[in-house]
RNA sequence: CCGGGGUUGGCAGAGUGGUCAAUUGCACCUGACUGUAAAUCAGGCGCCCUCAGGGCUACGGAGGUUCGAAUCCUUCACCCCGGA
């Protein structure tokens, strides 16, 4: 279903897809190659950037749109997803450990140790002055036991409840917020803890955790990518009249999968970090493998024609004396103004042009396919 | 001309009698990446085969010692450093 969401600094029309601008930047490009690339909406981290510069800094400056000069919808992520993968890196030590009051941490590259809670982390989004803010959250390492699983979803609804309270003491006028359902692989978590959260009214529900198949789930159809009748369930779960945001979702197709059952906003690391690596999306029958999307619902919101496009690795060395642009369907900077080989060069030799082109190119091909696939919800 | 040091796979540079088709880095080839601790990571990188294994050819050239040599000896070629 489309809606328009309502904030501070705009509308934003779903579905929609936002990039990541992980550490207050969306890596190699500027804000305005992002809004020319047709980009709307963007997030940002709350940690990383409370660890850079401290949104103190941010509010003293006048907030984090005046700061990046975007004057467009910002959503932020709690860090709770940063957490999680803090504390299950191999190199964490121990030293980063989840208590019942928040987590604490250590900064890989300061060395200092930090305490982030349900409730510092909104007071962080606040000082920023975000327009969607994010619940701390905690995100589930499918492999632990189950009680160690149960504990974990229990706590992040009261993670929830408290960051809620908060919120509501402390925000502006027309800011929202979104809870993280969890509950890893297990559907029953998944259920309890949209029921907790539902029983809260939040703005947004959003999906949490890996959204993709795990080792726990090895025994459905789909062997690997996205974790389809999970991404349904959840979505299930979640009021029709609210906002249902698919974090970490996904592949152009994992996309159309979740706009078809419903989902509305999307957030992936996905064309910006494969950007740099050289891995491009692009228009049907210009790269090496086709990928597409069709419908399997007879009751389709998404009109019956199948979505494609096509996956093209520029290192590969078929590209070599390639003098044709990325996409000759597309009209983005990179497209326009280099050929295959001499982007494939560039993004070789590392070099950070060849980087931000790339960047600029599948920007643009994630904001036509999603506005692509908002044409066609028939709704 | 004399004395000393060196010559290893595309490059740099380990190895100094068997466990060496040869550590490592770079380059090169392929792949992965899904709320970015990710300009990262994984695998491959002499030739051939019946390919969890086996064979062949290789460490400047030629010869020798040895059961066995990239490693020791002789000699040739080239490079570097000192002295005439």
């Amino acid at each position: 279903m489309k809606k328009t969401i309502k904030t501070n600094h705009g509308e934003i029309k779903t579905p929609a897809f936002m990039p990541d601008a992980t550490y207050g930047s969306i890596k190699t490009v500027s804000f305005n190659d992002v809004k020319k690339a047709g980009i709307k909406e963007i997030v940002t981290t709350t940690l990383h950037i409370e660890q850079k510069v401290g949104s103190i800094y941010i509010k003293k400056f006048g907030g984090i749109h005046k700061f990046f000069k975007w004057d467009r919808p910002i959503l932020t992520d709690s860090g709770g997803w940063q957490v999680f993968s803090l504390i299950n890196s191999p190199k964490s030590n121990g030293k980063n450990k989840l208590t019942n009051a928040g987590c604490t941490f250590v900064d890989p590259s300061t060395g200092k140790t930090s305490l982030l809670t349900p409730e510092n982390s909104i007071q962080i989004q606040l000082n920023l002055g975000s327009d969607i803010l994010t619940v701390l959250d905690i995100p589930i390492d499918p492999t632990i036991s189950l009680e160690e699983r149960k504990k974990a979803t229990t706590l992040n609804s009261l993670w929830a409840q408290r960051a809620k309270k908060y919120f509501d003491q402390n925000k502006l006028p027309g800011q929202l917020l979104g809870a993280v359902i969890q509950g890893g692989d297990d559907f029953e978590l998944r259920k309890q803890s949209a029921k907790d959260l539902a029983e809260l009214d939040f703005d947004l529900y959003n999906f949490g955790g890996i959204p993709l198949y795990s080792e726990v789930s090895w025994k459905y159809d789909y062997p690997q990518g996205l974790y389809r009748e999970m991404l349904h369930f959840v979505k299930s779960l979640i009021p029709d009249d609210k906002i249902s945001y698919a974090m970490g979702v996904g592949m152009p197709d994992d996309i159309a999968y979740c706009v078809d059952i419903g989902w509305d906003l999307f957030d992936t690391v996905l064309p910006t970090r494969n950007a740099r690596h050289g891995f491009l999306f692009v228009s049907e029958g210009q790269g090496d493998a086709t990928r597409s999307y069709k419908s399997p619902f007879d009751d389709s919101k998404l009109s019956k024609k199948s979505f494609s496009y096509d996956i093209l690795h520029l290192r590969n060395k078929r590209y070599e004396f390639d003098e044709n642009p990325v996409d000759v369907n597309c009209t983005c900077e990179c497209c326009k103004s280099v050929s295959r080989a001499y982007l494939r060069y560039l993004i070789r030799i590392k070099e950070p042009a060849g980087f931000r082109l790339a960047t600029i190119h599948n920007l643009t091909f994630y904001a036509n396919w999603v506005n692509k696939l908002m044409i066609s919800i028939s709704n």
